[in-house]
DNA sequence: GTAAACTTTCAGAGATCTGTGAACACTTAG
DNA sequence: CTAAGTGTTCACAGATCTCTGAAAGTTTAC
């Protein structure tokens, strides 16, 4: 039962880490994601990871960072806990957005130099068009979810 | 002039290199993106980036199977005319749905294992929801800009 | 204050990824 | 069919990334 649960999450964390997500994050993420336990500590996941001190830091500095996750008050332990946090895949998704900033950015760098009527112009401008409706759009999407959620739980 | 340009293409290649695409991959399709002619040949793209024939092949292969770029034919010439795709972009942000997919049913498959009452599996069935509402307002959500570009384009 | 229990940092070994260059395969002209 | 011009594949060298392990830092108990 645990060994299923322990090899779903590494398959899961080894499919993620192929988009991008390095693999020790992607592992450490699944580690909270699949657990029984409400919270983790950094002993815990790198014990069962079977990883090192130093990773287990960096990864979770990292997933904190990214909103996934959270340190939990854990009175009368000295040991930092972690949780997965309530809202963390809509943040993750949120965080995106910036992507979607960048691009639109390049784009309109990118029409600055080449100049609007040039052939290169028309591409970026089409570029550009397309992000910022991405970007006009994606955070009122997921705004939506939020206050779906929010109403029935 | 052309200088700027193809400072500029450089410079947005390194960005997106930085947000999980390789790094040839970026670098010839910043190429296409803001060449100043219709179309590129893998030579040109070559030489312009001082890379070898094997590279280009291979990265003008990945973006072709992303729907970013295309073959054109070129009568009277036995090179390969690649040319930026007019819906890239769109084409791009769908094949993400199919990493949302992926999410989906890894987190399915984890509840089938850990049981849908348990902590793992309320925490799985959250990234369930959320996932596969995404999937099932984006591709609605590219279609009215497909829509609102063909009818001003 | 000191000691014990954890966590963080970081240099370097090891693993992984990427681009080159040359050999091979294709395609077209004649 | 042959030859020339291109495109593709792939082994390997070099570049890059990642994790370990140990030292330094931090926090808590007393």
């Amino acid at each position: 039962m645990t060994d299923d649960l322990t090899h779903a999450a590494e398959h899961f964390a080894l499919t993620l880490s192929q988009y991008g997500l390095q693999r020790m994050t992607a592992r450490v993420m699944a580690a909270l994601l699949f657990t029984q336990q409400d919270t983790m500590t950094a002993g815990e996941i790198g014990a069962q990871l079977g990883v090192s001190s130093g990773a287990m830091s960096g990864a979770l500095k990292n997933l904190t960072e990214l909103g996934m996750i959270e340190k939990v008050p854990a009175p009368g332990s000295r040991r930092d806990h972690f949780r997965f946090r309530d809202s963390a895949w809509a943040t993750l998704m949120s965080k995106q957005n910036t992507a979607l900033t960048l691009m639109t950015e390049a784009a309109d760098e990118g029409i600055k130099v080449a100049g609007a009527d040039s052939p290169a112009g028309q591409r970026l401008a089409d570029m550009r068009d397309f992000y910022s409706y991405m970007l006009s759009e994606m955070p009122a999407l997921i705004e939506r979810w939020r206050t779906r959620t929010s109403q029935s739980g």
